[in-house]
DNA sequence: GTATTATAACTAATGATATTAGTTAAAGCA
DNA sequence: TGCTTTAACTAATATCATTAGTTATAATAC
């Protein structure tokens, strides 16, 4: 009876590769144990069962959400820090599709960290999108289209969504740049 | 033993209401059997297990869907009617939450009925852009960027996206004025 | 260094589920 | 009325998640 040393990090670090290799929703706590080389109940040492690994994965999702979108836009401002930020949301979501579905799922569990990690993205686009000059409703108003168009976005594309013979990546610039086109039409009328 | 007189209608209608009431992740062929007042092996005789179920609600949601929006924008057209198709299109995902979920699930199954009524939807959005007079690509970025855009923020909102104290409406019309200032600044550039 | 304690693994067992195979009786049709 | 189809059934299996109770290893106290 070997202790293998697995604590709750490598836990989700493998669950996210399950994930992301066949879907969130075959993601069992069975398939994960024997990636581990352990039986199933050992897991419940360090995860509280299937509900508590999967809140857990929509904050990890986060953490690494705002870990790449913040890279993406240093050095950069205006329209070019938000087109950075949003191809840098896209790619994580092309690149981690398993965990990127537990984004929105949000489980009750893990409340502080789920909601630190939650205002550090909110606060992310606040500062990107200050030199807009637009007012506070405004502002989040703004930040909401962009969440949203980004989430169903990245949904719609990784579910088969886009089967028109027609760039993707074109898509999203070209939307990008009217919202901001309406955006900067806004603040000056 | 008597026959109950189920087809794949009824089942799938059962199904939607099971949905609705507790999260698609929790409709089981086991509740749908006793929604249903029938043993759950029974139901393989409407259904081809699950995953057919699934997919079957998947084509179920987008005919409400197309037939609802169809019917916000009869007697509109412009920035009107995309509106009135984005409210009808939101009211949807409120009022069938778990329905909605199935939205994007299309797994393979039911490939002749899910066509068609993709190709239904692609055809509302077309119609609708059609006096904008954008090229054929952009009409085809913008219905790309409006579809995203509104599953995003329907599946925001119904898992508790948006906690700011902000209005929700407010977000959705001014997203979408934003937007449709852009597209117009576009077509006469 | 030894004894104690905490804990990370284990086995065994339960209950829910999907699914398949094989059976029966009701409904539709010749 | 008899035949056929089929929609229900029962029985059985396999996969899961989860709980309870056990054991041996690692960490700590003395």
């Amino acid at each position: 009876m070997a202790k293998m040393g697995l604590d709750r990090h490598t836990l989700l670090v493998a669950a996210a590769e399950l994930a992301d290799a066949s879907g969130l929703d075959s993601l069992t706590l069975a398939a994960l144990a024997q990636k581990l080389n352990v039986r199933s109940p050992s897991l419940y040492n360090h995860v509280n069962g299937l509900p508590d690994l999967r809140a857990a994965l929509t904050v990890y999702c986060l953490h690494l959400l705002v870990e790449k979108t913040r890279d993406a836009v240093i050095g950069k401002s205006g329209d070019d820090a938000i087109l950075s930020l949003c191809d840098a949301y896209l790619q994580f979501a092309r690149s981690r599709p398993g965990l990127y579905e537990a984004f929105y799922k949000v489980n009750t569990q893990e409340h502080e960290d789920l909601e630190a990690v939650k205002a550090e993205l909110l606060n992310l686009f606040l500062r990107i999108l200050e030199p807009y000059g637009l007012g506070e409703k405004e502002t989040l108003h703004a930040i909401r289209g962009l969440r949203s168009f980004l989430h169903g976005f990245a949904t719609l594309e990784q579910h088969g969504g886009f089967q028109m013979d027609l760039q993707v990546d074109e898509s999203l610039h070209y939307v990008l740049k009217t919202f901001l086109k309406g955006m900067h039409a806004e603040s000056t009328s």
